[in-house]
DNA sequence: CCCCCCCC
């Protein structure tokens, strides 16, 4: 009932008694089992019912004398399971299961497989089987069924690393575990339950966490066989996924989830439709800005029937479509369609700018430093022809700025950035550009006119240090025009940052040369 | 007890 209860109320609650896993870690969806009296089935969220179980309720711990007396120890909720309880018994969906991995190390080959369980009380766990253990259940548990589990003991600190549920532990499967299906789908047991972010924070997230992903599929490669580095033959499809945010981010389906899920998004989007796809458990990394892919533990459900599916469904339809996307990952759209990406030794090395027209270049990198003395000039804001004109304007003396470019005088003046940098990418090499008042902005953070009063008028020195030093050690994708310019006679070629987009990422400090400024 | 997701 508790999923009815609560459903449609979409509530961001970190639960104030646990404390958050990761700071990603906001929202919990949960889509409930079958009907239980009203509401269309599979279509309820839920707000996270997470009664803290930090401190187990004492009947829970007490199982020894139960255990020992061999009546059947009761059902308790998951978030209730420790390491120093006896004897247990859950009652729990199978919400994901990966295949079977076999390993060698030290002791010898091994083999493993692990599956995600969700309970009525919202509560999760990831239970694990080794060795024999794998064959005495990879074929009972089945994703999407109700298990009555019961145990002794078995229980580790789970590996937060690897795992994105919402446990301390991890259950270990062995010889004395019982494991019974459920002939009853327990409606009250939701099937999954979800913690969207939209593809637009990916942009502030690190690389390895897991996240949850509700997108429409724009693209999807044919699947690709490759040998890995060990010798193994893998496959791979590469999608685009978009979502109400307005970014796109590439998705990478590995290995058998190209096979099915990927095989019918590809009909999916050949045929036109615009399939939507939940990522549960997507990897997040930082192939070409932002990626993500799918993991061994990732549960993928295409064209879900959930509130939130149909709402991107039809916000797709009615405007997404023809909306422009920010691409989280470079090379797909973001900086345009004729993106072209280039390191900074490049520039040198191919002799870009050096051709009739300019050459239009993506690079990924930092800025390395910022030349202080002339951040700004004053510019013109007289009109010409409805714009402004923005042309460098001198104070002739008489409190009258004087425009040469557009011969019009004015009482006042507007400062703009010309913000000279050194921008740095992964090859080390440096190079001198020049970003005027819009990416001026995005690189400072402030409007010039703001930085040039904390200089000039309020010579907050230290203020005016501290905007700066913001912004190195940021990761940004700079879109330059790269061009010679001949000035005095001599011949130079000149870097524009015409666009510049934060990536999100700090750089190591590290990995950048201490500049001056 | 494995193992980050493989490649560009």
């Amino acid at each position: 009932m508790s999923a009815q209860n609560t459903m449609h109320t979409n509530v961001v609650q970190p639960n104030p008694q646990q404390p958050l896993l990761n700071p990603y870690q906001n929202q919990r969806f949960a889509v409930p089992g079958t009907a239980g009296g009203f509401g269309p089935p599979d279509q309820s969220y839920g707000r996270p019912a997470q009664p803290s179980y930090q401190q187990p309720p004492a009947a829970y711990i007490n199982t020894g004398p139960v255990a020992k007396n061999g009546a059947p120890p009761r059902v308790i909720p998951i978030a209730a399971l420790n390491p120093f309880q006896g004897t247990w018994k859950i009652k729990a969906r199978v919400t994901a299961k990966t295949h079977v991995k076999h390993y060698i190390n030290g002791q010898g080959p091994g083999k493993l497989f692990t599956f995600d369980l969700l309970d009525a009380h919202r509560g999760e766990i990831r239970a694990k089987c080794f060795k024999e253990v794998v064959d005495q259940f990879y074929d009972l548990i089945e994703v999407g069924k109700v298990y009555l589990i019961s145990s002794r003991g078995g229980l580790k600190p789970a590996q937060k690393q690897y795992n994105p549920l919402n446990n301390d532990y991890e259950i270990s499967l062995d010889a004395r575990t019982c494991v019974e299906v459920c002939s009853d789908d327990d409606s009250s047991i939701p099937r999954q339950q979800f913690n969207f972010r939209k593809i637009s924070e990916l942009a502030n997230m690190d690389k390895g966490v897991l996240i949850d992903l509700l997108g429409v599929v724009t693209s999807v490669s044919p699947t690709f066989t490759l040998m890995r580095k060990n010798g193994v033959e893998t496959q791979k499809r590469v999608l685009e996924l978009k979502d109400m945010s307005g970014c796109s981010v590439e998705t990478t389906f590995w290995g058998n989830f190209c096979d099915a899920e990927g095989q019918q998004l590809q009909l999916l989007c050949d045929s036109g439709s615009n399939p939507i796809l939940v990522l549960k458990s997507g990897l997040v990394g930082d192939f070409k800005g932002r990626s993500v892919s799918t993991i061994n533990s990732s549960v993928l459900q295409i064209n879900l029937d959930l509130p939130e599916a149909e709402s991107l469904r039809q916000w797709y339809i009615t405007e997404g479509k023809d909306a422009a996307f920010t691409s989280l990952s470079v090379g797909m759209s973001s900086m345009g369609r004729t993106d072209v990406r280039k390191t900074v030794a490049q520039i040198k090395d191919e002799d870009l700018g050096r051709s009739e027209k300019p050459d239009w270049i993506t690079v990924m990198g930092a800025i390395w430093s910022i030349k202080t003395e002339t951040f700004c000039y004053p510019a013109c804001t007289a009109e010409v022809n409805g714009t402004r004109c923005t042309k460098k304007v001198i104070n002739n003396g008489d409190g009258m700025w004087q425009c040469d470019s557009c011969g019009q005088s004015s009482q006042n003046c507007e400062y703009r950035y010309m913000l000279q940098c050194h921008i740095q990418d992964h090859t080390g090499i440096i190079t001198f550009a020049t970003a005027f008042q819009e990416a001026g902005e995005v690189i400072i953070g402030l409007p010039a006119q703001d930085l040039f009063r904390i200089k000039h008028e309020d010579q907050d020195e230290i203020k005016f240090a501290d905007i700066i030093q913001q912004a190195r050690y940021q990761q940004y994708l700079f879109k330059l025009r790269v061009k010679e310019e001949t000035y005095n006679d001599e011949t130079r070629v000149k870097c524009n940052i015409v666009k510049v987009q934060k990536l999100g990422r700090h750089v190591k400090r590290e990995s950048l040369s201490s500049g001056s400024n």
